[in-house]
DNA sequence: ATTAAAGCTTGACTTAACTTTAAGTGTCTT
DNA sequence: AAGACACTTAAAGTTAAGTCAAGCTTTAAT
């Protein structure tokens, strides 16, 4: 089963702009063409894609990201750079986490906050008590 | 008490053009200034760059920041917006934890898999699945 | 009183990650 | 067969969020 590049666009929720973008960055190896020389997507193309949205979720430049591929394409001697990454990956991950936790609970406490201000009409009564 | 731009920017571990740069993207409102010019940072002041951080590290962009800040600035004509700011952005923090859960367990996978193929030397054993 | 460190402003520059444009070729639909 | 639409490359443009430089002033320490 191949796709086009504008299968994979909606089915990834991608402009076609951007995918093309990611293969002339290096950030996925290897996609075949047809002999007009249109991309032929397989699955393991849909794959690395997949892998790139996830790292970029974790806030990961794409240049790290081209890093990893670079060391996936060279074969078995970069396997300790790959899990070194992974390993630091895991730690920004849970660190991100809880940040954006402490974030939620400040959020929350705003949420309430204007909630009781709504009610009130106003900021400035006595159980407001910050901006 | 009172600070200059260079104690803000080390308790704040900011750079100092960051902060001038907040300043004049309208995200603190009204420092106040000495004779000559100088910035003078009072504790209102601080709790503003960390509701600036803090929303930041929610990828909320600056100018979404400083239409709260406006909000904020224009009274209590506007606490239904801020309000709806706030709901909605907890909504996004709860999803972007979500989503960096999801990553975070996909990440736990990649280390055990590198950990293996640490072992092996090689990522293509059986026990090796996926790249 | 000097002088180094820290501040000031204006405006240009940078980087990341796209996005658009130009100018054209290939494919599908009626 | 015609028109719409998808695809190509290369390069320029955009946006966000800073960052730096130049040239000058103020402040703090000796």
């Amino acid at each position: 089963m191949s796709y086009t590049i504008g299968e994979v666009a909606k089915k990834m929720n991608l402009s076609v702009h951007t995918i093309r973008y990611y293969e002339k960055e290096g950030l996925i190896p290897s996609i075949s063409r047809t002999k007009s020389g249109l991309r032929t997507f397989e699955d393991k193309d849909l794959e690395w894609i997949k892998l790139i949205e996830c790292l970029k979720a974790t806030n990961m430049p794409l240049k790290d990201i081209k890093t990893y591929i670079d060391w996936y394409v060279e074969g078995d001697s970069t396997i300790p750079q790959r899990y070194d990454m992974f390993l630091k990956r895991r730690e920004i991950v849970e660190n991100q986490i809880k940040e954006l936790q402490k974030t939620l609970s400040f959020i929350n406490f705003k949420c309430s906050y204007y909630e009781n201000a709504l009610k009130a009409g106003t900021t400035k009564t006595k159980e407001v008590l910050y901006k």
